[in-house]
DNA sequence: CCTATTTCCCAGTATAATAGTATGTTGATA
DNA sequence: TATCAACATACTATTATACTGGGAAATAGG
């Protein structure tokens, strides 16, 4: 699958506090409420986007989180690469695996690479200023 | 990681018989041997290709499996989406997924589809005969 | 100082997928 | 008819996912 929900929801926390910006620090109960995600399981994706400074936290009253950087300067790529552990399509190519003692007669490592690179190039070619960009209705029934 | 073993084991398991067409039949024990995969593993990965009517397998003294098109009729895309059920990055654009209700205010539903665009037109750009002519010896050291 | 608020921290848990293994049955060939 | 190899079914250990729960620490307003 690739993108798992802490992928997907990051992206929509960062992109929803950064339309809510101006307004100071935005709680993670009015994230919850807006992205119908729960606001315990938030915590734990929020808590990693601190960690790699992305967002700032503020405790007590009045507090909660906003972005550390414009939109324009926080990469997708990045960001799903951060919640993921990497973005590799396949085992062999994740960072930290042993190499692989088929690598030098391996007819599907050259696929592997260029799929990997691929994903690499699409990724980083969005910001979260572009997602921000997305125009409303896309083109689903619902 | 959007590919398992299940569909890296396949490209390799159809590059193998392509290479060694012309000998007939081929032996699972012999796959797993030359591949370094466990036969009875490769059983359930092979029975999902015969499904799928990329390989024809015989029973008995001299049985096997063998391709059933060319090299260069089998696309890695419908391969990998056989053996995955889909390539899909992530859930909410799976076949068969129920239609996200946000669908309509999705920031980010665009971005997925270009990127389920881009993994499409990547590995739908590879047949088994191009993974063949991958040439051996990549840049890894061994 | 007190209290409400909100982040921060640690721990647990149900479900599902992955990557197999084990034990047989059926069918083709020599 | 013996052998070989595909075909079929069922089981299992490990890991990841997607959460939930209980509290501690910090901040602001009264």
């Amino acid at each position: 699958m690739l993108i798992s929900t802490k992928g997907r929801y990051a992206l929509r926390v960062l992109v929803d506090m950064a339309e809510h910006s101006g307004q100071g620090y935005i709680t993670l109960r009015d994230i919850a409420g807006r992205q119908d995600i729960s606001e315990k399981y938030l915590e734990s994706i929020v808590k990693e986007l601190v960690r790699h400074e992305l967002v700032t936290g503020l405790r007590g009253k009045g507090g909660g989180y906003r972005l550390s950087k414009a939109p324009e300067d926080i990469g997708v790529g990045d960001v799903l690469r951060f919640m993921e552990g990497g973005l590799a399509p396949v085992a062999c190519l994740e960072e930290g695996h042993k190499v692989c003692p088929r690598a030098s007669v391996c007819r599907t490592l050259t696929f592997w690479r260029g799929l990997d690179e691929a994903i690499r190039q699409y990724t980083d070619g969005y910001t979260i200023a572009d997602l921000m960009r997305t125009e409303d209705g896309n083109d689903y029934i619902i």
